[in-house]
RNA sequence: GCCUGGGUGGCGAAAUUGGUAGACGCGCCAGACUCAAAAUCUGGUAGGGGCGACCCUGUGAGAGUUCGAGUCUCUCCCCAGGCACCA
C-alpha cells in the first residue's frame, strides 16, 4: 500500500530557501556582527576569476566542499564568516576581451553577474555584504597601498633585468609563470628580454618561507611543492683566479669535496666576465656561440637530453686546490640565473660535466671512490655520484664526502680566503611589472630629478584610465603609454613635471592579499580595519586547488610576512589550515572544451537541483583526490533525496526503534568526525546507509529517526534539509537556530556482537555472542558451529587467539 | 633523474589503522506496478565450482614477518601530479 504523497521538486525548494535565507539575513553580516562574533571561524575558498565561460564544475566542486565545511561549523555553533569575491584583473580577462573584441571594463561586470547567479544557486553560504572585486577602485586602491607598503619597507625594487618575455602575451612573466620554458597561459615559448622591472624581494624571505612550512597544517602535496620551489641547497662559494688576468671567477658548488677533480670551468654565456677574459683569437667563436644561444628560446635551452655545446674562451683559471691551470669555457648548460652563473666542472662526479668533458676531450679525474675501494686510478666510464671517500686529493685523501666538504672549505677559507659556505635558493625575486592594460597601475611617479617617487597615500587610487585601444604591442611598453593625459603629471616631491609608471602589477598581487581585505571590505577609508583583522585573521580554513601551490599560496605567504614586518599585521602566516582538493575529471581526463566534455553547473542545477549536484560531487571520490564525473551517477544522490523526502512525509510519531537508534548514533559519530576532516564521500555513504536501515523491509520511518538525519545532511544538502525540517514543525529553520546532534557512546554498541571464527586464519563461521563474552564462552559457541566443528576435526587445536568482542582464531595442526 | 600521491569487482570507491575484503553508489540482471514506456519499488550482483549446506581463488608482481596482511618490511612494475642541464 503506497500513500500518494507530494513529489520532491528540488528547484522550488531551493528557490524558496535561497530567498528565505536572504530575507532572514542568516548569512549576511554587518561590521558590528563581525566585531561581536564570539567564536569566529573564517572559512575561505579561492575566489574565481570571472571568465565568460561561466563557472566550471571544478570551481563548484571546490566551493561545495568548502561550503560544507563552513555550514558544518556554523551548525556546531561557530560564527562562520564565508566571503566570496572576484579576481577579475589580469591577463586572463584581458586576453578574453581581446578575443571577443570587447573592452574588459564592459565585459567583466557581465561575467560577474553570471557568476554571482550560479554562486547563489548552488547554495553557497556567502556573505554578500563583504564581497570584493579586484577591479573596482575601492579594492585596487588598497592593492596599490600594499605595493607602497612594500616599497617603503625596502622590499620593492626597480632594476634592469633579464626577464621572461612572452611574445604572445607581450609581457614579462614571473618565474613561477614559466612552465618548462613555456608561458603558463598561452604555451608560447618564452624569450629572454632585458627590461626595467619592479621586483618584490621575496628571496629575502626564502629561509623563513621554508622554515615556517614545518608548522603549517597544510596538505602534504602543497608543502612539498613549496619546499621544492624554494629549492634550498647547501654548499660553498669558491674563488678561482683567472691566469694572466686580474679577475676571479666565483662559483657555487654543493660538492667542495670534489674540488681536486675540477679540471675545467664553465661560465654561463651571459656571464659578465666573458668579454674581458676571452682571448682575442677566440672572440669570434665566442660571439657566434652567444648569438646562437640567444636565438634559441628557453624551451630548447632547457631540454635536458640534448647534446652538450660550448666554446673554449682561450684563457685559464687556477684550481685553488691543485694550482693547476684549467681551461675556461662557456656553455648553455650553465644558467646565469642560478648560483653564481659559473661552475667548477668536475666530470668525474657530475653527469653533466662528464658528458661535456667527453664531448670536448677534457680530462676526467676520479677524486671520490666508493668506500669498499677498488683502484683509485682506474678510469671512469661514467660520473660517479655516490657516497665514498676522497682520493687523489692530497692531504684530504681518506675523508668521507661529508667530512671532506667541511674540511676543504675550511682549508680554502683559512689559507687563501678563497671559499665560504653558502646556501643557495632556487627561488627568484618576484617580478611584479606587467606591460599590459588590465591591472592596477603601479603607484609610482618617475621624476628626472628625484627618480622613482611613490604616490602619496592620500593621492590613491591611481585610477586606471578607460582605454579604447588597450592592445599590447611588441615594444615592451604598456598600452598605458598611449594615455598621455593620464601619465603626464608632476613629481610629488619636487613639483617638476614627471610621468607615471605605465606598467600595471601582476594579477597575483591582487589575489595575494584579498583574504586580508574581506572582513574590512566595507571600509572605504582603510585597507584593513584593525579590530576586524584582529578578530578574523589568520584564516581558519582555506580550501583550493593545488595548481596555486607555488604561485598564489607562496605570494600570499610572502605578502603576509612582509606586511607583518612593516608593522601592518601581527601574524606572519595567513592560512592556519590549507587543504588542496582533487580534480574533477571527465572520462578519466581533464575536462576540456575542445573535447566537448564540459559539464555546466547551471544545467545540472536546472535538471537535478543544487542539493543533488552537491551530494554527487562530494560522493565522487575522496575530496582531496577528486574523481571522475559520470552523469549517470547523479541518480544515486537523487534517489537518496527522493527516498528521504518520501520517508519524512510518510513518517509517524514514536521513539526510535532500538536497532535503528544504534545505527543512528553510529551515523552521527561518523558524519561528525568525517565532515570537518573533508571525508565527505564516506560521510554521505553513512547517511545513505542509515536511510536504508530506517526504510529496511518497507517499514514506516519514525520522525525521531529522521529528524537528526536532516541536521547531519544540512551542510551537504541545505535546501531539502531546511524544507523537511520546517515540515516537521520547526518554524525557525536549521540555519539560524538548530544545533548539531550529539551521539551517545553507550548507544553505539549493541549488547551482542558477531564474532568471526577462523580456523588457521580462514573464516569458517560467525557466532553471535554477548559483547563481553569470555574466551571460553566464545570457544564453546564456536565448537558448536557445525562448519567450524568440521574444520576442527582435521586435527587438534594447538593455539587459540582471542580478541574480545572481535575475533576468534583457532590454529589446528 | 629527484620529490609527492596512488594501483582493490564491469565502473566510482569503502575497510574502525594488523582482525568477517568489496560498505555506499553507478551500471547490469530478475521481478512488481503499467495496454506500453518512463519514473518508482523489491531482490540479486568479485571470479570459478557445487542442486545445496559449502569449497577454491582473489586487493599491480614477487619474496618476507605474523595465528592472521589491502594494511607492516624488502625488491620490482605501472599510473597521476610537482620539480628538473639548479652546479
Amino acid at each position: 500500500m503506497t500513500v500518494e504523497t507530494e513529489r520532491y521538486d528540488p528547484r522550488a525548494v531551493e528557490r524558496k530557501w535561497q530567498d528565505e535565507w536572504d530575507r532572514r539575513g542568516v548569512n549576511l553580516f554587518t561590521d558590528d556582527d563581525l566585531k561581536n562574533a564570539r567564536d569566529p571561524y573564517y572559512n575561505l575558498m579561492m575566489f574565481p576569476y570571472p571568465s565568460a565561460d561561466g563557472l566550471h564544475i571544478g570551481n563548484i566542486f571546490a566551493y561545495t566542499g568548502a561550503d560544507v565545511n563552513g555550514r558544518y561549523w556554523r551548525l556546531r555553533g561557530k560564527d562562520v564568516f564565508e566571503p566570496i569575491g572576484f579576481d577579475a584583473f589580469g591577463i586572463h580577462s584581458e586576453n578574453y576581451a581581446l578575443k571577443v573584441g570587447a573592452n574588459p571594463n564592459d565585459l567583466i561586470p557581465q561575467n560577474i553577474a553570471n557568476f554571482t547567479r550560479v554562486l547563489r544557486q548552488f547554495g553557497g553560504m556567502y556573505d554578500w555584504n563583504h564581497e570584493v572585486n579586484t577591479t573596482r577602485v575601492d579594492y585596487y586602491r588598497w592593492t596599490q597601498w600594499v605595493f607602497l607598503k612594500l616599497f617603503r619597507g625596502g622590499l620593492a625594487e626597480r632594476r634592469e633585468a633579464p626577464a621572461n618575455w612572452c611574445p604572445s602575451c607581450k609581457t614579462v612573466l614571473a618565474n613561477e609563470q614559466v612552465i618548462q620554458g613555456l608561458c603558463e597561459r598561452c604555451d608560447s615559448a618564452v624569450e629572454q628580454r632585458s627590461l626595467p622591472q619592479w621586483f618584490f624581494k621575496i628571496t629575502r624571505y626564502a629561509q623563513r618561507l621554508l622554515d615556517n612550512i614545518e608548522g603549517l597544517d597544510w596538505s602534504e602535496v602543497t608543502r612539498k611543492a613549496q619546499t621544492n620551489w624554494i629549492g634550498r641547497s647547501e654548499g660553498a662559494r669558491i674563488d678561482f683566479p683567472v691566469a694572466e688576468h686580474d679577475a676571479v671567477i666565483n662559483v657555487f658548488t654543493t660538492r667542495p669535496d670534489t674540488l681536486f677533480g675540477a679540471t675545467y670551468m664553465v661560465l654561463a654565456p651571459e656571464h659578465p666576465l666573458v668579454d674581458s677574459i676571452a682571448t682575442p683569437d677566440r672572440s669570434a667563436d665566442v660571439e657566434e656561440y652567444r648569438a646562437q644561444v640567444t636565438a634559441r628560446d628557453l624551451v630548447e635551452r632547457q631540454k635536458v637530453d640534448k647534446e652538450k655545446t660550448g666554446v673554449f674562451l682561450g684563457s685559464y683559471a687556477i684550481n685553488p686546490a691543485t694550482d693547476a691551470r684549467i681551461p675556461i669555457w662557456i656553455a648553455d648548460y650553465v644558467l646565469m640565473e642560478y648560483g653564481a652563473g659559473a661552475i667548477m666542472a668536475v666530470p668525474g662526479h657530475d653527469t653533466r660535466d662528464f658528458e661535456f668533458a667527453e664531448t670536448f676531450g677534457l680530462p676526467i679525474v676520479r677524486v671520490i671512490a666508493p668506500a669498499e675501494d677498488e683502484d683509485p686510478s682506474a678510469p671512469l666510464t661514467e660520473a660517479y655520484v655516490g657516497d665514498g671517500v676522497m682520493v687523489n686529493s692530497g692531504r684530504f685523501d681518506g675523508l668521507s664526502v661529508a667530512d671532506g666538504k667541511r674540511a676543504v672549505v675550511d682549508w680554502l677559507a683559512g689559507e687563501k680566503g678563497a671559499a665560504r659556505t653558502h646556501v643557495n635558493y632556487r627561488l627568484h625575486d618576484w617580478c611584479v611589472s606587467r606591460q599590459r592594460y588590465w591591472g592596477p597601475p603601479i603607484p609610482i611617479i618617475h621624476c628626472a630629478d628625484c627618480g622613482p617617487v611613490p604616490v602619496p597615500e592620500s593621492d590613491l587610487p591611481v585610477e586606471l584610465p578607460y582605454l579604447r585601444d588597450f592592445r599590447p604591442d611588441d615594444s615592451g611598453v604598456s598600452p598605458l603609454r598611449r594615455a598621455r593625459d593620464w601619465f603626464e603629471t608632476t613629481c610629488p616631491d619636487c613639483g617638476s613635471s614627471a610621468r607615471r609608471d605605465t606598467d600595471v602589477t601582476d594579477n597575483f598581487l591582487c589575489s595575494g592579499w584579498y583574504f586580508l581585505r574581506y572582513p574590512s571590505a566595507r571600509r572605504d577609508d582603510l585597507a584593513l580595519d584593525p579590530e576586524l583583522t584582529k578578530k578574523w585573521l589568520p584564516v581558519d580554513s582555506y580550501i583550493g586547488g593545488n595548481e596555486h601551490a607555488v604561485l598564489h599560496l607562496m605570494y600570499a605567504r610572502f605578502l603576509t610576512m612582509a606586511l607583518h614586518d612593516v608593522g601592518v599585521l601581527d601574524f606572519d602566516e595567513p592560512f592556519t589550515r590549507f587543504r588542496a582538493h582533487g580534480l574533477v575529471l571527465s572520462e578519466g581526463r581533464k575536462m576540456s572544451k575542445s573535447r566537448g566534455a564540459v559539464v555546466l553547473p547551471n544545467d545540472i542545477i536546472e535538471r537535478f537541483g543544487a542539493d543533488t549536484m552537491r551530494l554527487y560531487l562530494l560522493f565522487l571520490g575522496p575530496y582531496e583526490q577528486g574523481g571522475d564525473w559520470q552523469s549517470t551517477g547523479l541518480q544515486g544522490p537523487r534517489g537518496f533525496l527522493n527516498r528521504l523526502w518520501q520517508g519524512v512525509l510518510a513518517s509517524e510519531e514514536g521513539p526510535p526503534d532500538g536497532e535503528v537508534e544504534r545505527e543512528l548514533h553510529r551515523t552521527i559519530k561518523q558524519v561528525t568526525e568525517q565532515t570537518p576532516a573533508l571525508q565527505f564521500n564516506t560521510a554521505i555513504a553513512a547517511m545513505m546507509g542509515y536511510l536504508n536501515t530506517v526504510r529496511a523491509g518497507g517499514r514506516t520511518p519514525r520522525r525521531s529517526e529522521l529528524e537528526p538525519l536532516l541536521l547531519l545532511l544540512a551542510p551537504y544538502a541545505p535546501h531539502i534539509a531546511e524544507e523537511l525540517y520546517a515540515r516537521m514543525g520547526h518554524a525557525d529553520g536549521i540555519f539560524g537556530n538548530a544545533t548539531w546532534p550529539d551521539y551517545d557512546p553507550v548507544k553505539l554498541v549493541g549488547e551482542t556482537a558477531e564474532i568471526p571464527v577462523q580456523v588457521n586464519g580462514r573464516l569458517r563461521g560467525v557466532v553471535e555472542m554477548p559483547r563481553d563474552a569470555s574466551e571460553d564462552a566464545v570457544l564453546e559457541a564456536a565448537r558448536g558451529n557445525e562448519n567450524v566443528a568440521r574444520h576442527l576435526a582435521a586435527g587438534t587445536v594447538r593455539k587459540v587467539i582471542f580478541v574480545p568482542g572481535k575475533l576468534l582464531n583457532l590454529v589446528v595442526g
